[in-house]
DNA sequence: TCTATTCGTCATGGCAGAAAACAAATTAGT
DNA sequence: ACTAATTTGTTTTCTGCCATGACGAATAGA
């Protein structure tokens, strides 16, 4: 019988835990809404003024956060200490490699983006080991930026646009085991990595731009799907704000969702999936644009704009295509919101309406918002932010982490 | 920013919250792996002896625990006291009403079935205040019959099968919003309860089906689809041991996954929903039945016995319809068990075949494993048994609910 | 200046589990 | 038969955490 517990920790509760739970509480709520005087989160989360206190003194005492200069604010009564997040604290560090571009970007704990790079680079024609070493030094060279406004980096973790091999996540052995857009295959980066630089954690690229625009992309939501499509589609399904990755960690293939089922047959060996209709290489051929070097939706963004008929009718169609798949996934799914994330959010003024017409058309038996779709915010900086709000989110919900 | 805590509570974490867990911890322990002694759950739980003997006298006190007789067995040192779920202590009641039948169950702490009543009742024509006062007078002479044995009630669950109005689960004031099979519409059984009898809580008969498959039907798997299917379809969502309704509560509607996205119009609006291809009534007419009194799915399931050609037929194209939409909850949720439960579960035999082989044939993007699809190992009984089940889990997963 | 009010801290107490010692019940060995 | 070893369950002492209530500090209003 699984028996279904309470929740996550699986061990007895503890006077540790009750302090570890309780620390996260108090971090998260200011975290959460702004500067705070301690008697108003003790107000807010139910504890009383002196646990908070304590509390408090350990997160000051931990640099994460940081008290404010008491100023009067009009109401009667001894004014309160302004709590804040510490931006001069710990910090997530995200990393990118794209086909054509490596990334670097820092993030404080209070979410703010305080190093961003983003250089171009040919990545698909070189080893994986000279494409790593200048990772590696982007890395560094983010980390030396952080350093100098006072952030000191928690966590390293890389976005990687592919299936990463079987291990625990957040282990350093787990590898890239098949990376198409990179021509990477069973690369583990933690191999290549400088003894000096902490290897960064690996986390597929969708998933972060899922968790993205729910952390940072100003989603209320915690229930949403996100889509990411390039040459594959993938949808990463958040539920409860988590990311939910199913059995095995297959959740979320929208791009292998039947679409019509007596269709073309796919490269997976099924036939009709959404992938034939509304993935890159099938857009570009229905558009009649040749193979280039350029990225593709690149390609394709600029034949729309130019009002190229085959382009509109070709996006179009695809956008009815992800309207049927998506009719499951909100019939199955239910979520809260649809987004249109990835490098198709650039696609978006296009997609969107032959997209939004479909679902209006078959999500019928429940009501729908049309407004429940949208197109991303972040767009394809979703990931690698992502990849450096891992981090921060981990420490806000549970910072002893850092401690112990 | 939802900050996703880290579960469940959202208040803070006190000492007596502690307890609390702890008590629910050793209660699931036994509930889970048989007879054991302190020391046992002490071991498995990581608690220390002394914790969990101040534990065990409280569940003893409450009655939900039981100590057996002290035996020798065979190893060295002090045998310790056998400790089982108390078999006389509370127990869930169920109660179910279909167009048909009334029925009405009660299961004691262990999870056994100790009270099982099905009862024949012609409830589509008659009024729901005397289907409900029939509903009722089962209830009284279960719970009697249930004192009787020693058990005393502590939660009623009525199944529905139909769509529930607003309001908190739990909440007496729920009403049924929709049953067609019942022709009920804005019915509130609390309104016309006897006021000796304690309200059933409502829920949904399809989740019932799949919690009931989930806590006693054998399954291993903590994440299933569960397909529930009679003149509706639909699939509950469970996910890490736990009911997933979606975010307004609409998750699970297989029934209107688009199958032929340009097929035959749904009574929902869209068109070529599954149920045009799956549901009772689109398979009686495809198998040539013309409409009786009869239950339609024992309708089918007698020509089917009897080799029916058109009947036939139409169950394997009624697979393959299902076969398609289960691709996409499989690609999209990645079970660790699909289950076909509900009414249909009589016509597996005849359903299964196609479903596997469009599965097979379809799920290609991942590894499928075949045997995780089958039938319900509980079919009709299921929803029953998980509406007095579900009181058991919620005393088993958090005991001081008993008594504060 | 004085009072009411609110904030943060301090001292005390209660409660839950950890640690260690102890009594009880059994097996293994001589 | 008797002792040693081992395991169980309880008792006692200790530590850590939060609640309670009291106190000084800082502000607005009279």
């Amino acid at each position: 019988m699984p028996t279904a517990l309470p929740a996550g920790s699986s061990g007895p509760a503890s006077q540790q835990g009750m302090r570890r739970q309780n620390l996260a509480l108090v971090l998260s709520t200011v975290a959460g809404s702004g500067p705070l005087s301690r008697a108003d989160v003790a107000g807010r989360v139910g504890l009383t003024r002196a646990a908070v206190s304590s509390l408090v003194d350990e997160l000051l005492g931990a640099g994460l956060l940081v008290e404010g200069e008491t100023a009067p604010n009009g109401r009667v009564g001894r004014p309160g200490r302004a709590l804040s997040l510490n931006d001069r604290g710990p910090a997530g560090l995200g990393l990118e490699v794209g086909p054509a571009h490596l990334g670097a970007c820092v993030v404080d704990l209070a979410g703010q983006t305080r190093v961003w790079r983003r250089v171009p680079a040919i990545n698909r024609s070189r080893p994986a080991e000279q494409v790593l070493a200048d990772l590696a030094e982007a890395a560094a060279s983010a980390t030396e930026e952080a350093q100098a406004l006072g952030l000191r980096i928690e966590g390293t973790v890389l976005a990687v646009p592919g299936v990463l091999g079987p291990g625990a996540p957040g282990a350093a052995s787990v590898s890239v085991e098949h990376a198409p857009n990179l021509g990477w295959h069973g690369v583990s980066p933690a191999r290549h990595w400088p003894a000096g630089l902490p290897a960064p954690e690996l986390e597929n690229e969708a998933n972060l731009g899922a968790l993205a625009e729910l952390w940072s992309g100003g989603e209320s939501a915690d229930t949403l799907v996100h889509v990411s499509a390039e040459t594959g589609i993938g949808a990463a399904l958040v539920i409860g704000g988590h990311l939910f990755r199913g059995a095995a960690g297959y959740a979320g293939e929208l791009g292998h969702v039947p679409v019509h089922s007596d269709g073309p047959r796919c490269s997976c060996g099924a036939h009709g999936c959404l992938e034939q209709y509304a993935g890159a290489r099938a857009v570009l051929h229905a558009a009649r644009i040749a193979g280039s070097d350029q990225d593709p939706v690149a390609a394709l963004a600029d034949r729309a704009r130019a009002g190229h008929a085959p382009t509109l009718a070709a996006l179009r169609r695809a956008g009815e295509a992800f309207g049927i798949a998506l009719t499951a996934a909100v019939n199955l799914v239910d979520p809260a919101a649809v987004v249109l994330g990835g490098a198709y959010s650039e696609l978006a003024e296009w997609l969107l309406p032959a997209m939004a017409a479909e679902l209006a058309l078959r999500v019928r038996v429940r009501p729908w918002d049309p407004d429940a779709l949208r197109a991303s915010r972040l767009g394809r900086r979703g990931p690698l932010l992502g990849a450096a709000h891992l981090t921060i989110q981990r420490i806000v919900n549970d910072p002893a982490r850092l401690w112990d």
